[in-house]
DNA sequence: CGTGATACCGCACACGGTTGCATAAATGAA
DNA sequence: TTCATTTATGCAACCGTGTGCGGTATCACG
């Protein structure tokens, strides 16, 4: 009966549909319809519980990549992250909830990287021979509508998320920042302060941006002259550029910084600085990541919907794997100034 | 010569190795080997030149289930992280490092979390059907070593980092933290301070850990009351429990936290209260993530060698995919106690 | 008992690679 | 020219699943 004691524990093989089907006296075919629930061809309830039974028994677990073979779907679903190592608070705080939702779904994710357009064929070919079934492209700069139109995954379904603009023919899941973007430039301007600073890491790729173009804006309208301060992007290399600009130009009365990250850095500086949050310079950051609310003055922030963000994503990129010919999704989610002790 | 012009965009079929051979007159075994650099049989120069470029040409990306299907290997490692949905910094930390040791040898990681032992089955299950290459199981409780013995996956190679002892036959990576432990109650006793504060998350499990160890053993040896405050683990959590615990129990003078989130939200408690750190409370956390460095007390930490620990990892395991039958690995690292501003 | 409908099941091929072995071509030596 | 040897390529089987289509029991019904 059972002759698969301990006598050989090695070479123990994978059990796979055919070690189901000579154990029933079954062909792998009916094994295989009777597990998938097939309706084409009735199998008869009586042999699918058989067959449920000896595949549990035996311990039986289908071939991901046979499967895929066949049917050409992997269950795997690729995601790009625009930046060098997916390095910084806002990137871990997406691919992690990408992952929690991916996983709901049964699916695994895999995440790829690319920071600079010279990457992308890479990039590209790495996710191309992965054979993901679809792909969330969270890019925060244009570099996806230069990407995509040129039909580089044409199979491959693409949802967008953090674009800038509405892209033609692509799911998408778009964070309007533009009114958190001018109410924190209202709310750092509204106390009579007047020299704000702008932190951001690549200035000149950020012109695109609704936080500079607020930034510029509400400044000059204000009448008041611009004034920027170019980082790596990084708290630590923020809080060491802040320090030198503020020994050189002195000290403004806010911040207007373009990540979390950034602001955590520049709220570094200014402690080793003994000026005070928000009395002698006020900060405003970007993206609402968690750890904004445990410094001693929890950092005012435009905090994005990162949960319905990651969410939909993936809803829409399933509902597209479903049925590829269904009618566009896309929405518009508003991010939000959330005031706390740093303004 | 080229008729691959725009006449059909739609049901541009994914170019396979037959695609090649048809067009260069060749087999595909034939262009496999060429492309593959396989040595057996020998291709000529010339012949694998005409190859590479034609695969360039066709954009030619090699299928990887049908490649899995018949060499076994996915090219995929799994992540084993024993927590709910891999919350806090330490295990975002770790996964982050992992991916990025991962690409650079061109492997892809998948991640999956496992907190109760009940939800193993589940999780075996998941990375068993994924077929991935290896596992690293990154654990920090006893919950591995109750089950790699049963010899559940006995064809995928682990390596287990972050597990408290030596496991036989296994190869492993492991943090030695008892100096660290010891050296940070030391530095938290030597002022004359006797009420410690222990604070953890779930106080049962912890016996094992050397942390708590420590933590009994210095307060003994000084004669001090053991003090335990147990909460979910979570910045949240720890702030508002430690605010509760103050307010019944009163202030303690030194904070031994299980680790840096738990460090951080109970700073965050301390500043509510007004209390001063260290010269009311000292805090000593665990772990050395980036988010103890950029509070305005930045705290002192026992600080992983997070790099290292992934980098040996993976390592590790291509060494142990490579060869089965290798002699094991089995390295220590020390956790080092990097002492800051909270004590 | 014959016939057709119906419910089940198996054969065989496909998916896109890798690889052992046979074979063809080229080369060299006798 | 012939044969042995090296070099280069093709044939075919295989990995584990999915699936169209044809085949075989079973049964009802006339």
């Amino acid at each position: 009966m059972n002759n698969d004691s301990s006598n050989l524990k090695l070479a123990k093989k994978r059990v796979t549909l055919k070690d189901i089907a000579r154990v029933l006296d079954l062909s792998h075919a009916t094994v295989s319809r009777a597990l998938n629930g097939s309706s084409d061809p009735m199998i008869s309830q009586k042999t699918i519980e058989r067959v449920q039974s000896a595949a549990a028994e035996l311990g039986y677990r289908p071939n991901r990549a046979a499967r895929s073979l066949s049917t050409g779907q992997t269950g795997l679903i690729g995601l790009w992250l625009w930046t060098e190592v997916f390095q910084g608070s806002y990137h871990a705080a997406v691919s992690r909830m990408m992952h929690a939702e991916a996983m709901r779904r049964s699916r695994q994710l895999i995440v790829d990287c690319v920071a600079r357009p010279s990457l992308l064929s890479s990039s590209e070919r790495s996710f191309d021979s992965w054979s993901v079934d679809g792909i969330i492209s969270h890019e925060s700069g244009p570099a996806f509508e230069t990407m995509y139109p040129n039909g580089n995954y044409p199979n491959v379904p693409i949802v967008s998320t953090g674009a800038y603009h509405w892209l033609e023919h692509v799911d998408q899941v778009r964070v309007n920042m533009i009114d958190g973007a001018e109410h924190a430039m209202i709310h750092l301007l509204a106390p009579g302060r007047r020299r704000i600073l702008y932190v951001t890491d690549d200035l000149r790729s950020r012109q695109g941006d609704c936080r500079f173009q607020s930034y510029v804006r509400q400044m000059e309208t204000a009448g008041n002259r611009l004034e920027f301060l170019e980082t790596n992007g990084t708290r630590r290399g923020t809080r060491e550029r802040l320090t030198d600009y503020i020994a050189k130009a002195g000290v403004p009365e806010g911040l207007f910084c373009h990540n979390d990250d950034m602001a955590i850095g520049a709220y570094r500086a200014l402690c080793d600085l003994k000026l005070r949050v928000p009395e002698d310079v006020a900060i405003v950051g970007f993206d609402g990541i968690e750890d904004t609310e445990y410094l001693e003055v929890p950092l005012t922030t435009v905090s994005q919907p990162f949960e319905q963000l990651c969410s939909l994503a993936t809803q829409f990129l399933d509902d597209r794997i479903e049925d590829p010919t269904r009618s566009l999704q896309q929405v518009e989610l508003k991010a939000e100034l959330i005031v706390r002790d740093s303004s």
